[in-house]
DNA sequence: CGCCTCATTGACTAATCTCAAATGGAGTGG
DNA sequence: CCACTCCATTTGAGATTAGTCAATGAGGCG
């Protein structure tokens, strides 16, 4: 439990005592299971309860009146969320109530959540800057790139890429592309020997290579932190 | 002082005491001016500080490496932020110690930032969509609604529209365009009746009509709230 | 006046989308 | 095992959107 992709996660960024983690384990008593595809939240829903993922990737996304969608975020383990899952999901169910009465025994762990927050947020602006300012090539790349980091921080994937359930279209309606040009773009990243994205797998063949291209800078991903905002 | 931006938004949503608002007073005791176009934070700047605008424009942006810029955020009279001033900015500085010291004493208050900051983010995810689904046309439109809702809910702009201090090319680094591109968009509208924008004034001369061509639904803006996330 | 910045417009280019079709694997029922 | 369907992927061709380059005005300001 203590080794959960959460607690790996908050460790790597707060200096956490044993008695922190101890009640980070409390959390993640209630364990909850949803199916591939399965709405977690529905939109505007005010529920006392949030979810921290262990297994499983998510989304969260909103449907426009024109039947195209918008994926905000992409959830991995040891994330936060109220979300849709992409494939099967294992996660904790946390009650605010609890939450709370976390952060009043241990100070540290509230500075852990909104550290992890500021991050999310982080994540969410350097997706803006994506889809305003950077080709459709840079745009996949740097998403590549920052899956791979984010999942290397709880543990997943290894030194030559990782495993990754989304589909191209998953892909296309994250980056505000269609389906089609993901396709090419994901072609081009092959055959410029940066990155491969084929049967569920993301492989990163020229790493250094495939940083520059995208201009790929981690500090939003383990900034110091929280900051205030 | 009781009448600030800041507090005319939090009541509107947020049923605060006297008492309450008194203490948000007090948070507004740390004036601070900013002349235009300087910069209140800097990236990755650590600050135990934050600001509470009382007066002009703020925007938060992102420069890349090939000299474009992406405009993260827009800030009013009422916003809490740690970014730069278009215009003339009067603002509170706001300590940390200060915030958690006043939110010790007033739970309500607490709940009151949580749910400004929820909104925020609502803000934040509403302008990727548009980048992400939107065409040109819709996002300048709704960009040009949304500033409406939010000036109006802290007593700024009029049945006819409002004054907005953006040149187009903040326009376009805002909404992920060329300012050549704004322009001619700006035109469009203009030509179909929908809003004006010129001399730092925005005129909506069709509200229904610009708010069934652009499918503005204002629900992020009042959202209820906060959500846990 | 001279020098800015911002707004405006035209002509052309480039990126991306849409439509359409072909391919290929995974499952399903016979 | 085979035929069939479903879905994701792949590719081509042409249309559309938005960007780039370039030039001209219009207004503010020393």
């Amino acid at each position: 439990l203590l080794d959960s992709p959460f607690a790996r996660k908050l460790k790597a960024f707060v200096a956490l005592s044993d008695d922190d983690l101890n009640v980070v384990s409390t959390l993640d008593k209630r364990k909850r299971h949803f199916a591939p595809g399965r709405d977690m939240f529905h939109a505007g829903q005010t529920d006392a309860s949030a979810y921290i993922m262990a297994t499983g990737w998510a989304c969260g996304y909103i449907l426009l009146p024109d039947g195209t969608r918008q994926i905000t975020a992409i959830k991995i383990p040891g994330d936060f969320l109220g979300l849709r899952s992409i494939t099967s999901v294992d996660a904790s169910e946390v009650r605010v109530n609890d939450l709370f009465g976390a952060f009043a025994g241990t100070p540290r762990l509230a500075i852990a959540f909104l550290w992890a927050a500021s991050r999310d947020e982080a994540i969410l602006v350097e997706h803006l800057v994506g889809l305003g300012r950077r080709s459709a090539a840079q745009r996949v790349g740097h998403f590549l790139l920052e899956l791979a980091a984010r999942l290397k921080l709880v543990g997943l994937g290894d030194k030559t890429g990782y495993d990754c359930p989304m589909s191209q279209y998953l892909l296309a309606d994250t980056l505000g592309l269609s389906a089609v040009h993901v396709n090419r773009v994901l072609r081009e990243l092959r055959e410029a020997g940066l990155a491969t994205f084929q049967q569920g797998r993301v492989t990163l063949h020229d790493l250094p290579g495939l940083i520059a291209f995208c201009d790929f800078n981690p500090g939003y991903l383990d900034h110091d932190g929280p900051l205030l905002k």
